[in-house]
Parts: C-alpha cells; sequence; structure tokens
DNA sequence: GTCTATAGTAGGATAGAC
DNA sequence: GTCTATCCTACTATAGAC
C-alpha cells in the first residue's frame, strides 16, 4: 500500500521518537547514579523496551553516556553567547545570560547532573569537548566583558572568576536541588519560587559587577 | 618487655593511623569514580594493603562511604558558622567565611567531590544529617544576614539564595577544577593564582550584597 | 526489530589457615 | 591481623530463534 519511501520516513521517524525517549531515560539513570552506577537494564526499564532492544539502538553503554552528555554540553553551547549580545548594554546581556541558564537548570535537571558527575570525575569523555567547543567560546565572552570594563560600564572585576560565579550559581539551583530542597522546603523552588530564585540570583550578579550604574 | 597497656596503646595509634590512610584513599577513589565506580580493590591499593584487609578495617564498602562523608561534612559544618562573627560587622565576617570556605576547597578537594557527587544523587546517605546537623546552622546564619539587612548595613537580598551563591561558587573551585583548568590553564590556579581567585569570588560577593557601604 | 538464553567478567563478601 | 581461596551476585554484551 505505502510506497517504500513513506515507509521508510514513518520508521525514521518512529526511531528517532524511540531514540529521544531512550536518551531521556539514561540521563535520568545517569544523573542518580553516575555512569558506573547506571545499568543498562535499568535504561532500559524506565524507556519501556527490553534492555536487548535498548542494546541494538545504542551497541554499549560507554556511547550512549557520550550522547547525553554531547546534547546537554551542545544546549548549553548553543544558548549561551553573550558574544551575541555584545552590542546590548551589560545589564540587559547579563539579565538575559542569566535567565537563560536558570532555565537551563529548570529545563534539563538531569542534564546538569550528568555534566556535574562527569566534571567532578575529572571529564574523562568531555574533555577534548570542552577544549574544542567549549574553550573558544569562554575566551570571546571573557572578551566581552573586558570591553565592558575598559568602558567603565562595569566594575573592574575578574571575567574569568565572575563567569565560574554566574556558572556554579545557576547550575546549583539542577545539581544540588536535593540540599536546597532540604534547607528550604521543597515548594519554596517551584512555580513563583523559582522566579523569586531568578530574580535573586540576577540582582546579586549585577550588583556584584557593578552593571547598572552606567 | 612492654606492659599490657602501653602495647594497647602502640597497636590503637597503629589502627587509627591506617584507618585515616584507608579514608584518604577512599576519598580519592569515591570522588574521581562515584560510589559505584568506586572498588574496595582500588581503595585497598591506594592504601597499600589488601582488600581482603581493608575489609577488616572497614566492613562493606557502605559503610566505608558514610565515614568519607561524615568526616567532610563534619569539617564544613564545625569551620563554618557564620553565627559566631555576629559582633563583627558584615565585611569582616563575610571576608572571614569566603576565605575559610576557599581554604576548604584547595585543602579537601576529594571530600567536596564525594559531597558533591552524593547530593547531585539525591542524598540518598547524607539526607538525614543535612536535616540534623546542617538545616539549623543555616537557620541561624540566615537570621544573621537577616539582622545586618534590618539594621541597614547591607543591601535587602535574600539570605537563602545569597548562601548558595557563596557555596557553590567557592565549592566549585574543588569540584569543577577540572573545567577551570581547562579553561584558565592548570597553572592559573595554583599558589598565587588561588589567591587572585579568592581575592575576585571576596570582591564579587561583597558587592553582590552591598557590604562595606556602612 | 524484538525476544530468549547465555557467555563472560567484575567486584563484594565469606571461610579458614597461619 | 593478614593472607589464600572461593562463593555469589549483578551487569554488560553476544548469539541465535522468530
Amino acid at each position: 500500500m505505502t510506497g517504500k519511501h513513506e515507509k521508510k520516513t514513518k520508521q525514521a521517524i518512529n526511531r528517532e521518537i524511540l531514540e529521544s525517549r531512550i536518551l531521556r531515560s539514561a540521563e535520568l539513570v545517569f544523573a542518580e547514579k553516575g555512569f558506573s552506577g547506571a545499568s543498562m537494564e535499568r535504561i532500559a526499564e524506565l524507556a519501556n523496551i527490553s534492555k536487548q532492544n535498548l542494546i541494538y539502538y545504542f551497541a554499549n553503554k560507554d556511547l550512549l553516556y557520550k550522547k547525553v552528555l554531547q546534547e546537554i554540553l551542545g544546549i548549553w553551547i548553543d544558548k549561551l553567547q553573550l558574544l551575541e549580545l555584545s552590542e546590548a548594554d551589560p545589564e540587559t546581556s547579563i539579565r538575559h545570560y542569566v535567565k537563560e541558564k536558570m532555565a537551563l537548570s529548570r529545563d534539563y535537571p538531569y542534564g546538569s547532573k550528568v555534566f556535574a558527575h562527569e566534571i567532578i570525575s575529572g571529564a574523562p569523555v568531555l574533555k577534548p569537548y570542552l577544549i574544542s567547543d567549549l574553550k573558544p567560546q569562554f575566551e570571546r565572552d571573557i572578551e566581552v566583558v573586558n570591553s565592558w570594563i575598559r568602558k567603565g560600564f562595569i566594575n573592574d572585576i575578574d571575567p574569568a572568576h565572575f563567569f565560574f560565579m554566574v556558572w556554579s550559581t545557576t547550575q546549583s539551583y539542577a545539581d544540588f536541588s536535593t540540599q536546597m530542597d532540604i534547607l528550604m522546603g521543597q515548594s519554596q523552588l517551584q512555580g513563583e519560587g523559582y522566579l523569586r530564585a531568578e530574580q535573586a540570583v540576577t540582582d546579586l550578579i549585577l550588583h556584584a559587577i557593578g552593571a547598572g550604574k552606567k
């Protein structure tokens, strides 16, 4: 009935859907148990397929782990280019940057946790990608901040350590959410509470660099 | 020759030395591989004893892991009481607090990483201790900051999110050192470089809350 | 493309000699 | 207290039927 090409497309779409379901399951398990603690069985179970079928789609655990990591790093690098906004004033740029980073922590908490596990473990898999993909962007963004300093728009801060602060602070809302939930009560960081967190972080960071003083 | 009691003491001392050597080895392996990735064999190897002998001192992996976690949490809670300094002005208190926290990241990087792995994984072991030991101190410290705000010493910030920022920023110098080394060059965070980091972080945080304006 | 069965291996833990 | 030998479980990965 259906032509060969149409059939293939449908298959391809199904495959894509299943693969992304597998990747989301893997993300969750790697986030909770780390690489070694994650079992292919558990990932398959969450994706509602058999372990053997999982291996059909992703030949082994290493490959699956690598895919999950590349996915989250790709999203991060894609969404976070301070450079794009270099025309804008520091306050607008930083507000946007922090908002995006906080949104990533809210929308991809498991990816963030997998990334954190990986870096803490010494980045055995991700190291080359940090060098090739993250470092160039980091250096461009440093230059943007330096130009703000030269123009007197913000305080004479250390740009590298400033970025470390923004990253660690915003990412902690994903990585350390367990601790925050314990200390504040879980409800304090959902819905409205998360907006308050975003506002608080933005305010602290803007004051930290003296933005908005013109 | 030696009396019974003296002998026992000597044994006890040797035991203590060996146990702390084991704990340091375990800290390192748990930091690099997480709980599941760490093998008792590897820990024993680092401590220069046999796996079976390791089990003689620490009956199983869970127990060893728990000990390592309790040790680092104990050190942190012990050294970080903002309350103790509530008599001092905000700038002095915060300078001291950040300095201590940065020192902990430098001196106990592996402990910090084990802690991070644990929290990211949902704090399955540490949760009760966070509730019983960390939370009360957190609430006292929140009150100290609130009193500063009431007296007009610092900006009207959100104390909880302020602490999250300080913790995540300072701990990232232990947990995310791999990433920092890649981005800045490893030499940039040793010796003098670490002092510069401490200075940069302190400045950013003091400005963030508007301390020192009196 | 999905399943059953199973090979292969790593690692935690125990028993018992010395 | 330390060692050798061994058991047992959990998990990755492969082979082959359907």
